[in-house]
DNA sequence: TAGACCT
């Protein structure tokens, strides 16, 4: 019996090792077999025995190969389409649920039912929640669309054709209705467009780029994909910047693509590469990856990113920011992907840089830029505090806020905190320091193992450790439920790593509390920092407005300035130009134009009569 | 700058 996540991550992975040895094929392809690590990696686990892969036989590996994910009709007709499984006897209710004979199972290996491990550890939380998105809360959030010919969006998912094996994975998902975000990407997408698209984790953005690319990959009537000897040739490509993400990314995928016949693959670094090469030699229409561990594959000649129709950047800000722009470009522009206008591009992130925006659009053609307000605001659901201290007090400060958590907490357990740090070394010393002083913490950072780095987030979300200390590793996208506390223990540099790391709370329709530590070293932030939180309608201590005064004749803080008037980036550079006046959507206090906005079609619709003004809050906001 | 990103 399951008694929790971690557990029945370990377990199955024990069950795994023993199919592994007691269930073997061919005794020559057992023997010949290498030795395994212990390490599974996450989206290989969970499998029931029989799905364990055996290494296949080189007839095997060659049909797999070649038919690449697709076991269905001949390409020349759709190959899905709206074909209704057969569901031999199955019953209205739960609509062939298991069924394994809707065109899945011809030949292949049983497919894994990514929902049956789903709520893992809520118990522990008390909480009924599935989806994690509270749906109620989505319904008055700004949104604004820029860019030729904007489709307009839907209201439900039934205005949509998605096809019915997707509809009932949106149902298994518990999705009622699409958030803000899908309403306005899914029809962009599906439409054929690019996007960039501005919107906080956490609002359904996986799914708003997962539908699209599997409707079109179920739909589509693509040639058959080139016969390479061990290269595989997906149809779709999503990047994120850390291996979690990936993962989470990976998972999501799954469950949206079940039994719809589109196979999906996930590839990082960090992990043996033989398990992720034995997966993809499976087939791959869809291959969510980090660059590091893509570009190996790619110089490997193991994949090939000339059939992409669909290339998704996750948090593409950070894609595209210094550190990982050469991969990207070498991904994108210098091995064998199509070009733009020849695939469909999609980026997404909380925050969209003006600048970032001018490199990403190097990445897409004729796009539509999307931005979606935060689900609530950030006065409602997330508390964000500053508070002057030395870098010598910093230690016993954070000690005072967990004291006082603990004391405030339910039945005296710890709240989830999650304390970010700037360096991999600081975060070792302070989990070590915190576990010496009774505070069961443990620590996420590029220098531990995948294992090490895995696991510390599984003890973190079960609250075996609920404190944990992290690198900006842990900053973006990562979906960890119940984080009740971020603590800025060093500030970032910048105000947009900021965001993202307060992000990590507050989450799916919660309260959350951001306290951040500040002394002289940060003063570079002071000013974005005072009016990202003005914005947000949070009280500004009156020496954070003097830090930022003082701050504001050096520059404006260079870097943290980027995003201009429109404090997270939602805003389309596009429209920078001479100055803009006229009123703007989100400000005004009206709230009256809240929902219906990008309802237009036309060109420049949705900026009424002038667009945003500077000052303008944000899609965040 | 350190942080992330293949070995």
């Amino acid at each position: 019996m399951r008694t929790s996540w971690a557990d029945s991550v370990s377990n199955s992975a024990a069950e795994n090792v023993t199919a592994a040895a007691t269930n073997n094929g061919p005794a020559s392809s057992a023997s010949s077999r290498p030795s395994r690590s212990s390490y599974v990696p996450p989206h290989l686990r969970n499998r029931p025995p029989s799905a364990e892969p055996l290494a296949p036989t080189p007839k095997e590996n060659l049909a797999s190969t070649n038919r690449s994910a697709y076991p269905g009709p001949p390409p020349s007709q759709p190959r899905w389409g709206s074909r209704e499984p057969a569901r031999p006897g199955s019953g209205p209710s739960r609509g062939g649920w298991g069924n394994r004979t809707g065109g899945w199972d011809r030949g292949r290996e049983r497919e894994v039912n990514p929902f049956e491990n789903d709520e893992p550890a809520e118990e522990a939380f008390g909480e009924q929640e599935n989806t994690g998105i509270n749906f109620d809360a989505y319904e008055d959030i700004p949104v604004e669309t820029s860019g030729d010919n904007v489709p307009p969006p839907v209201n439900t998912f039934a205005e949509i054709d998605l096809g019915d094996a997707l509809n009932e994975n949106i149902r298994r998902c518990k999705y009622v209705k699409p958030t803000p975000v899908q309403r306005h990407a899914i029809p962009i997408s599906l439409g054929g467009r690019d996007l960039m698209a501005c919107a906080q984790t956490g609002s359904g953005k996986t799914a708003a780029f997962c539908f699209p690319i599997i409707s079109g990959i179920m739909k589509g009537q693509y040639a058959q994909r080139p016969r390479g000897a061990r290269t595989v040739y997906p149809l779709a490509l999503i990047l994120s910047p850390t291996r979690e993400l990936s993962c989470q990314i990976h998972d999501e995928a799954k469950k949206f693509s079940y039994q719809t016949g589109v196979r999906v693959v996930v590839a990082y670094g960090g992990a043996p590469i033989n398990q992720q090469l034995r997966e993809l030699e499976r087939g791959v229409d869809i291959l969510v990856a980090t660059p590091g561990r893509l570009v190996d594959l790619l110089e490997r000649a193991r994949v090939s990113l000339q059939m992409v129709k669909y290339l998704a950047l996750d948090e593409a800000d950070r894609m595209l920011d210094m550190g990982f722009e050469p991969q990207i470009r070498k991904i994108v522009e210098q091995m064998d992907m199509p070009p733009r206008g020849m695939r469909q591009t999609m980026l997404f992130s909380a925050t969209f840089p003006k600048e970032i925006q001018r490199l990403a659009s190097d990445f897409l053609s004729n796009y539509i830029f999307l931005a979606v307000g935060r689900v609530g605001s950030s006065t409602d659901l997330i508390v964000q505090r500053v508070e002057y201290v030395l870098e010598s007090d910093k230690r016993s400060h954070l000690m005072d806020l967990l004291h006082a958590q603990r004391a405030n907490g339910t039945h005296g357990k710890q709240a989830l905190t999650l304390v970010f740090v700037e360096t991999k070394k600081g975060a070792d010393s302070l989990e070590h320091w915190l576990c010496m002083n009774g505070f069961p913490a443990t620590t996420i950072h590029g220098d531990r193992s995948q294992q090490e780095r895995e696991q510390a987030l599984r003890s973190f979300k079960s609250g075996t450790t609920p404190i944990l200390v992290a690198t900006d590793v842990a900053a973006r996208g990562l979906d960890i439920p119940h984080v009740a506390h971020v603590v800025n223990f060093d500030l970032p540099n910048d105000i947009d790593d900021y965001v993202h790391r307060i992000g990590r709370t507050g989450r799916a329709g919660k309260m959350g509390l951001a306290t951040a530590f500040f002394n002289d070293n940060n003063a570079s932030l002071a000013r974005s920092l005072s009016e990202l939180m003005q914005e947000a309608n949070q009280e500004v201590p009156s020496w954070l407005a003097r830090y930022a005064a003082r701050s504001s004749y050096g520059g404006g803080g260079g870097r943290n300035r980027r995003t201009g008037g429109g404090r997270f980036g939602g805003r389309d550079f596009r429209r920078d130009g001479p100055s803009r006046g006229g009123s703007d959507y989100y400000g005004g206090g009206g709230g009256g134009n809240s929902s219906g906005m990008g309802g237009g079609y036309g060109p420049s619709s949705g900026y009424g009569g002038g667009g945003y003004g500077s000052g303008v809050t944000s899609a965040w906001d």
